[in-house]
DNA sequence: CGGGACGTTGACGGTCGTCAAAATTAGTGG
DNA sequence: CCACTAATTTTGACGACCGTCAACGTCCCG
């Protein structure tokens, strides 16, 4: 079995329910099958995409972690978002016909390339798949919203509270523990994505660890107190 | 002339090269002023859509100014843009259904409701429509993906800087000068979309002027050096 | 087993938030 | 048009939070 050649109908894929294909009957899922180019897997590390590589693709994640992050023209980073099997990645490439972000994976990772044209031209046929391209963009947008409202207007601790709970819920809705994860990212990505030093991310874990909220082993946490969080998050 | 029946065609509208209908032929954009149900006016203060309401139209900005912003839970509130002329909002009502933030007039303004629902047909038909939504969509994804890198890893001075810098060029791209600007929000509400507090904001200015790179009256601003600015923003 | 990446903790300082007061402007109603 | 009140802005003093720098500890992988 090559690795190039991974052949999993959408149909049979246990993302299913949360990638593309939603809402579709049998014969619209095949013909989303045959869109989708080509299945490949991405190593620990390496690139999915790069800023300023031309955009032809967007990408479901089947299994795997990943990161995206922007660069300024002084080196700043900014981490912008982390995903997960299910979530699609590569709408920033839409609008200039080239990426402005670059796609890491944090673990070995299997995506599905689907050629954006042909997601255009499917798109104009299949109303369900039309409305879903739709939310999917929406989706990005208000969650971007609430990241603006997070490093804006929230200390550190709400930050981290915040950012494990959206972990943990993420995760919990695709099967996992809701309690116990597994970061994929170092402290200083969590930092980046959080406007924060990495000394600041272990600091506050710290705090929670002695406050009895969570219980942190390297990058395995387990969340003791989901409400405690919720309380940071939310001061009444 | 009734304000609840202004009708301009999109033929006519000097919007229309930044606005939906771009690299359109005469037929298509008839078709896409059929479209666009009302164009109406919004009162200084006045909100076009908040957080909740059933999402129905994308909305066109004509003439006027808009700030978007979102209020968490326990009463944070985080403005997470503003629009002006040509520009298009409420996208973020798409995947729910519902709106999940708030537009605010800050002046008094004509916007063009264009039915979702009429907008989604009318792009199955009309690929450069379709295509032209695409990118908006886009568009906005990395805009706020530059809001990320700014409240996550810049000070206040490069806050300011930018914003300054990024208000001149909008205004500058729709025929104004380039330099000189009249701010339609307050200074907490740059506060709130920068991250910082109102003081910090008045301050920062005080420091701008007193360094000579703007003139300040109000809210009428002169920027006096933008290779300055531009300096701040992205220090060699 | 050794080297490098990653994580933790401490001391200290800077940036920006908080609180307060005063100045200036905008809005309202007579 | 003017007086009056509310809203906005400016400025100062002070302190908290988080960044910086440094040292040390731990884990992972070849």
């Amino acid at each position: 079995m090559n690795h190039e050649t991974i052949k999993i109908a959408c149909a049979n894929c246990n993302m299913r329910e949360l990638c593309m294909p939603i809402g579709l009957n049998q014969e619209e899922l095949h013909r989303i099958d045959v869109m989708i180019g080509s299945r490949r897997k991405v190593k620990r590390g390496e690139t999915l995409f790069h800023n300023g590589e031309t955009f032809t693709n967007l990408y479901a994640i089947r299994t795997g972690f990943f990161k995206t992050c922007i660069t300024s023209e002084d080196g700043r980073d900014q981490v912008t978002g982390f995903q997960m099997a299910g979530e699609i990645i590569g709408m920033d490439g839409i609008v200039n016909d080239h990426h402005s972000c670059d796609a890491i994976a944090l673990e070995d990772a299997e995506i599905c390339a689907m050629p954006f044209a042909d997601i255009e031209s499917l798109s104009r046929e299949v109303n369900a798949l039309q409305r879903h391209v739709h939310k999917i963009m929406s989706r990005e947008i208000v969650r971007e919203h609430g990241v603006m409202l997070l490093l804006g207007s929230m200390r550190a601790e709400e930050r981290l509270a915040a950012f494990l709970l959206n972990l943990a819920q993420r995760l919990h809705s695709r099967g996992f523990s809701p309690s116990e994860l597994v970061l994929r990212m170092t402290r200083e990505e969590i930092g980046s994505y959080l406007g924060l030093k990495l000394e600041t991310i272990s600091r506050t874990f710290s705090k929670f660890v002695d406050e009895g909220i969570v219980a942190v082993k390297q990058r395995h946490v387990h969340i003791l107190n989901t409400q405690a969080l919720q309380d940071i998050v939310n001061p009444k």
